[in-house]
Parts: structure tokens; C-alpha cells; sequence
RNA sequence: GGAGAGAUGGCAGAGUGGUCGAUUGCGGCGGUCUUGAAAACCGUUGUACCGAGAGGUACCGGGGGUUCGAAUCCCUCUCUCUCCGCCA
């Protein structure tokens, strides 16, 4: 969330910008500043108030010590009218201070300046491609004619079992699952992230923390019973690790990876899009997370985007990575990249993973700080994620741009993760 | 599920109505000493907000209450731990 001094100081700066990510500020804004004045003027009255009440206390307290019983208790009187002042004066503050964080909550994060204008999907910008676009044998299908044919995914048995959206991976399918997994880690391990594994529901806290609760509350299953929330990505949890921490600047960026299924709920999302592995409600993915210095932040970006761009290029598939215009951005978000690969029995760009520096909006919520060398006051720091990656619309690509009138081929990289396994038929 | 104990500063752990933002130890930082290090000794060491500053206010798990005054007393909620039961 964004900082109310902040605000305060640019109400024009922070309308413009959101205009990007075609958000009318200005309402929120103004009654933001009216709010956060108000409060100060009160806070300012009523600590006044609470300075001489605390006076006050120290002497009545030294009377009755001093045997001045009845000085003592005329004193007391004279608390009475101040004290209740105060009453009124905190609840007052109160109030506002409520008003003033349900407000904090409705403004999304600014858009860094290199994100382009636009409404939606078709003006992200497409920074790069990479890979080439395989030439498909004869009858070539989508990859979810080609789960059934080769026996590797029963979306049918998921349903009986759950719901849609919940395949069911069998023999190779879930083998590949698992290589992909382990591939990924692997590689961000060696990149410099700590692997770590994360609990998959996680409180209230750590929903607010992220930017989940309170807008997103519907896309997350709730259990109401002890009022935990199924993750849907590892961001939550590895994020969270450091909510309330303040870690020393010499040791950042912190880097952390994580391997979670996620769960989403995806209301409202219906018709093509959903058909196979292209949207499910609960899914796999590996995470990277960076909590960067201020300053450096846009590197990790930098660093995080080339990284992931690794990974698809080991996979040899074809992709393009694209900066998300504003009108496509999420909430939280102050500058994207998108990852597509194409899917070439479907002959579209399926999304594989989002690269985002946060800046200080979630470490805002989240209270995570960094403290330079020395007795510097603590400041907020940078928090930035990415899939690396997930993996249904991975295995999707693969087996659609891999498929051969004898098989589907395994890319090299996984071929040690599937015990040697080339093709699988 | 049953019974009990507890929640205090980075950690450990005192404090049971007043000068307590909080004793002390450990850790951290700075210094003395040393060729260097260790040891010893000395000093220092929470966060947020308000204020030009001096300074002020708040925070001892959360919320509420009693009181001139609460870390301390009362109510309530949440969480953690221990034992028993059940179970992977």
C-alpha cells in the first residue's frame, strides 16, 4: 500500500499515475489528505492532553506520598475534565485511523515509468522472443487429446474426485511433474536462492501482507473453520517470511525459491481458456522471491526476468517475454513481465510466468524493512517475485510442440530428471 | 478432543499499582589493552508517530475495563507450549 505521507506529499503524482493503470485516484485521494490532516490535528491535541495528564499523575502521585491527602485529592478533580476530553479526542482519532486504512487499501501500487499505456492484453509491449516455432507433424493435437491418447493426465477422474480443475497426472504425467519440479529448483538453487518449503495455508495476516486480502478475497479457497487460506502461489508464504522483520542492508538481495501446489479459486473465468491444463484450481509452481535494497531493486528485476529466461531457453520452447501495458497490471504490481510460450497445437500464447518488482507497496504492508550500516533509521525495502515456473501450461507447451507421429519427445534437460526417458510413447 | 501453563526489547529472563521503555545476562556495535586475536574492562544498543527544535505521545500478544496513575488488578479474544487421548 502506498505511504499516507507519501500521498499527502503527491496527490498529483500519485492521480497521474494511476491513470496508467486506468484508476481514477482522485476521489480517494482527496478525502485521503482531509482525513490524514484532520488526524494529525487531533493527535496533536489530544497528546497534548495526555502530556499534562501524565503530569498531573506524577504530582498527585508525590502528594499522597508527601501525606498531602487532601491537595492530593483535589487534584483528582481536575482530571476528570481531561480525561474525558481525551475520550472524545481518541475516538475521534480512532475512527479516522479506521477510514483512513480502508482507503490505504483501495489504491493500488503506482506504475513504474516504463510501463507502457494501454487497456488491456493487446497493448503489453513484447520486449523479446526468443526459440523457434516447431512445425507440427500431420494431425497434430492439443495437448489434451494427447494426455488421454498417451495415459499421462484423467481430467474426468480429477472431477469425480474434486472438481474440474483438478487433474489427476498418471505414469509419466506425473513423473514429468515431477521432473519439472526438481529441474526447476535445481536451477534456482543454483542461481543463488535458498529453497525453502512453506506451509500451503496461511492466516489472515499473511493474506494482508501480499496484497491478497482484502480485494482478492474470492479467488482464495477460505477455510472458515480456523480461518486459514489455501495459497495461491508460494509468494504468500516465502513473502511473509520476512513481514515485521528489518534485516541489514549488506545482506540484501535475500533471495528465497519455493516449490507449492497453489489453489485458486478462479470465479467468474469460463469457456475456451479453461479447456485442459490451461487454467486449473490447483496447480504446481516454482517461486522466486528478491527483498532488494531500494536502489537496486530494478536489477533484481533485471536479473529475476534473464534468469526465468534461462529456464525457458533450457526447455527450448518458444517464447516472448512482454512488459504489461497499465491497463493489465495487477494492483500490487509497479512494473511486470509477462512470460508466454506458445503452444502450437493451440497456436496460442499460453502465460507461463510474472516477473514483478512491488517496490515498497507490499514491504509497506508487509512492515519489512533494512537498515543500513551504522545507526540509520530503518526504511522500507523492495520486494519483488516471479514464476520460475509454473507448470501446467508448461507441460501443455511441451507435449503439443514435442509431439511425433511416435511419441512425445522429452526435452534434453529432463531427460536425467525422468530416469533417461527421450520419448515417451 | 480433555487438562494445565504461558505470551515482556535480537535472544534468554526479572519485574505484581507510581521516577518502568522497563533490572540483569547473552548477542550486536564502539573503545581501552594487544604485533594481531582471545580474555578482561569501559561505553553503547527497540520501534512507530507528532514536533522547526527542545521535546512529546504510544507500544510489555490483541481488544475492553478499574484507577489520578496499569507491564503489574479485572474481563475477553487470539496464539504458543506441556501432558493425556487419537492419528500419519
Amino acid at each position: 500500500m502506498l505511504n499516507l505521507k507519501f500521498i499527502q506529499d503527491n496527490p498529483e503524482l500519485v492521480i497521474e499515475r494511476l491513470a496508467v493503470k486506468r484508476f481514477d485516484a482522485r476521489a480517494i485521494v482527496e478525502k485521503v489528505i482531509a482525513l490524514y490532516q484532520r488526524r494529525n490535528e487531533v493527535q496533536i491535541v489530544a497528546e497534548a492532553q495526555k502530556a499534562e495528564m501524565n503530569q498531573l499523575s506524577k504530582v498527585i502521585g508525590q502528594l499522597f506520598k508527601d501525606g498531602k491527602a487532601s491537595e492530593a485529592n483535589s487534584a483528582k478533580e481536575k482530571t476528570v475534565e481531561i480525561k474525558d476530553q481525551i475520550k472524545n479526542l481518541e475516538s475521534e482519532f480512532d475512527v479516522i485511523d479506521v477510514e483512513l486504512a480502508q482507503l490505504q487499501v483501495l489504491l493500488p501500487n503506482l506504475p513504474s515509468p516504463l510501463v507502457p499505456e494501454g487497456k488491456g492484453a493487446e497493448d503489453n509491449l513484447i520486449v523479446t522472443t526468443g526459440g523457434e516455432i516447431p512445425v507440427l507433424p500431420e494431425g497434430a493435437k492439443p495437448h489434451w487429446e494427447l494426455a488421454t491418447q498417451y495415459d499421462l493426465i484423467n481430467f474426468e477422474l480429477g472431477v469425480k474426485i474434486t472438481g474440474a480443475g483438478f487433474p489427476v497426472y498418471k505414469g509419466y504425467g506425473a513423473r514429468i511433474q515431477r521432473a519439472l519440479i526438481n529441474f526447476f529448483l535445481d536451477q534456482a538453487r543454483e542461481h543463488g536462492y535458498l529453497e525453502v518449503q512453506p506451509p500451503y495455508l496461511v492466516n489472515e495476516a499473511s493474506g494482508f501482507g501480499t496484497g491478497q486480502l482484502p480485494d482478492k478475497e474470492g479467488q482464495m479457497y477460505h477455510d472458515k473453520t480456523d480461518n486459514l487460506y489455501l495459497i495461491p502461489t508460494a509468494e504468500v508464504p516465502v513473502t511473509n517470511i520476512f513481514r515485521d522483520v528489518i534485516v541489514e542492508a549488506k545482506d540484501l538481495p535475500i533471495k528465497t525459491t519455493a516449490y507449492s501446489a497453489c489453489f485458486r479459486r478462479e470465479a467468474g473465468s469460463y469457456g475456451k481458456d479453461v479447456r485442459g491444463l490451461n487454467r486449473l484450481h490447483q496447480f504446481d509452481k516454482v517461486e522466486i522471491v528478491q527483498i532488494a535494497h531500494p536502489d537496486k531493486s530494478y536489477e533484481s528485476l533485471n536479473d529475476m526476468v534473464l534468469y526465468v529466461q534461462t529456464l525457458v531457453e533450457k526447455l527450448e520452447l518458444p517464447y516472448r517475454i512482454l512488459r504489461l501495458c497499465g491497463g493489465d497490471m495487477g494492483f500490487t504490481s509497479a512494473l511486470t513481465y509477462d512470460f508466454e510460450v506458445w503452444s502450437a497445437a493451440q497456436e496460442r500464447w499460453l502465460e507461463v510466468s510474472s516477473v514483478s518488482n512491488f517496490e515498497s507497496f507490499q514491504a509497506t504492508r508487509l512492515k519489512l524493512r533494512f537498515r543500513e550500516e551504522g545507526r540509520a533509521k530503518p526504511q522500507v525495502a523492495h520486494t519483488l517475485n516471479g514464476s520460475a515456473l509454473a507448470l501446467p501450461r508448461i507441460v501443455a507447451a511441451i507435449l503439443e510442440n514435442y509431439q511425433t507421429p511416435d511419441g512425445i519427445r522429452v526435452p534434453k534437460v529432463l531427460v536425467p530428471y525422468l530416469g533417461g526417458c527421450e520419448i515417451i510413447r
